[in-house]
DNA sequence: TGCAATTTCGTAAACGTTTCTGGTGATGCT
DNA sequence: AGCATCACCAGAAACGTTTACGAAATTGCA
């Protein structure tokens, strides 16, 4: 005898009356009440996830899908870390639980949402890393799971999403060097169909228009969104004739700036002196020297909204959290440093 | 009419059969099977978790625990990502998934355990950031919960782990600074209760007799183990008296040395010339100035031990993996960077 | 042809919970 | 005193699966 049964025998009631004096239903004496909280604290009692989600058909879990493997750690990292720890302060008010479904770099992720998340296994989830088609997004929606995107995207199910403010960097960025003097200004671009990327470069395209500056193809550089992606980018500006070289360059990614630092050291380009860059804050690129001028953001505070978003998606939660559908773009802070210092001009 | 249900009357057959011929049990006719397999994924049939997990008493997911929020990152970052992927790549081989339990940063890791994974939410679970004292791992041994730590502990149940070569990082560590003239050389450890850092200065303490070298205890500096904490040293080396500061540094942290790099540099102190450092390896590490030199491992490979070792101590999949009970310590290779350069003694 | 062995399948129980439906006894009200 | 109301609780059904058991249909063999 295990479990719900073995308490309520131990304690000569009936396993629904257990069952209610421990969810806090109001049908049950508080006298017993306190009987059957004390014999569960002392028997350890604590009950099943299956049995539970199977009655109820919830589980009480939602899942933040991401990516493993150390090659597409693009916003992963301690990025992620922040962000969690913003939802499970929401989360935590309403007994729900986040858990990271890992999907293996190996596994494609249309066929692991399918797997693991159709089964029952959350009851909402979380999906970063968007593609700009995004066949995830149709997936959920078409079987009505709650969900909320990190990331915009073209696949658009109506369903509610946070994005970074892409155009505000780019807008922000780009003004800053041309104020400086710049007029070839560099972007790192991703050669999958992530849409922030495409966002991203379609903004700066816009700014430079603000400016009267033609666009240029050769400032737009492909990489991975990881140092070592930012240490290529610098060997190829730096095998570029000098007079065809980007000036400066504005980067989004948090860890970027790190491998690029060190491609323009070894290529004898000083940021803040003889190269300007602009990136995204990160405990790393904190520490970069010179101190990098960077976009930041609260990634705990993201979180926040984040769980909020989704939260306000889920019929249970929905009343507590009025907020429609949330589809938003969070702006970013720029913090000054000394990496996209005066320019010669 | 849903599930399992659904199917079966629509192919007119049992639901028991249904289930047999799905999980490719004998007595069923290949023909119907067939039909079965063909109509689950026309009907876009996926198997309940929960009523699954109920009947079957497991549910085939492993929990890796870990602590999100930014402060505590000491391993966490890229690190985990990497170990993830080495660990799907032997559970892919076994239809286990793997997920990642995040313990808020407010909760209570025990208590965490107890809420989240004795409901039978996991079949195993690998747990890291192991405390010298930790409850948790009596808590599973003592119910019988499958688990393995990333980290030695002193509180030992007979339970499998995997650790990092500390006493061979210190010796060789030591050894390497020894011989090019140093005998200040500092290490960091933490205030909290990790076995890590004990481990780690119990042998820096053994190489140091071993070279006939007493023992300073202002040579060990305790901090956070990140980015931060690496600043925080090289602020609080700053401050001493140039004749009482270390000469060098032995670091076991992958962050660590990104802020000791800065907070180095501020203070006029060139790593590999006016000042030595010993690092770990990570994607952050590869790209200081000058480079650093570092013990690495494969943290792919570590995910790999780590989950054939869990296996081992699984009773449905020990046959599979006769290694025993697994603990272990892996080794780091020394790359040889600039950052230990020649000493001017 | 007849009996045993084999293949194939339907039936039903079980997993641990929540919740619906009634029923009992006590209480309140007239 | 009689009736309605109420607080409390027992019983049972239900959630979606897997699996033990046995029955039916088929085959093999003498």
């Amino acid at each position: 005898m295990k479990g719900i049964k073995r308490l309520a025998q131990e304690l000569d009631i009936s396993i629904g009356t257990v069952s209610r004096a421990l969810n806090g239903k109001p049908d049950v004496n508080e006298q017993t009440r306190q009987r059957v909280l004390a014999a569960a604290a002392s028997m350890g009692y604590v009950p099943n996830q299956a049995g539970r989600a199977l009655r109820k058909g919830s589980t009480g879990v939602v899942g933040f899908m991401m990516q493993t493997g150390s090659e597409v750690t693009g916003e992963g990292d301690v990025f992620f870390m922040s962000v969690f720890d913003g939802v499970q302060t929401v989360f935590a008010r309403h007994q729900l639980d986040l858990v990271a479904l890992l999907c293996s770099s190996e596994e494609d992720p249309d066929a692991y949402l399918q797997r693991v998340v159709a089964r029952g296994f959350a009851d909402a989830l979380i999906i970063s890393a968007t593609k700009r088609h995004d066949h995830r997004i149709d997936y959920l929606s078409e079987r009505n799971i709650p969900f909320i995107a990190l990331g915009r995207s073209l696949t658009d199910a109506g369903q509610p999403w946070l994005d970074l403010d892409f155009e505000g960097m780019a807008r922000v960025g780009v003004g800053r060097l041309v104020a400086k003097g710049h007029r070839r200004i560099g972007v790192f671009s991703t050669n999958d169909d992530s849409n922030l990327a495409f966002v991203f470069i379609e903004s700066y395209r816009q700014a430079l228009a603000a400016h009267g500056i033609p666009f240029d193809p050769a400032m737009i550089f492909v990489a991975h969104p990881n140092e070592r992606g930012g240490h290529d980018i610098a060997e190829r500006i730096a095998a570029m004739p000098p007079d065809q070289r980007p000036t400066g360059f504005v980067l989004t990614n948090e860890v970027m700036s790190v491998g690029l630092y060190r491609g323009l050291h070894d290529a004898g380009l000083r940021p803040g002196r003889d190269f300007a860059v602009i990136g995204r804050d990160s405990p790393h690129a904190h520490y970069l020297n010179p101190k990098l001028t960077c976009f930041s953001l609260s990634l705990r505070d993201l979180g926040i909204q984040l769980a909020e978003a989704l939260l306000a998606t889920m019929p249970a939660y929905a009343a507590q959290y009025p907020l429609g559908v949330v589809r938003k773009v969070v702006p970013l802070d720029l913090v000054e440093g000394l990496s996209d210092g005066p320019f010669r001009a």
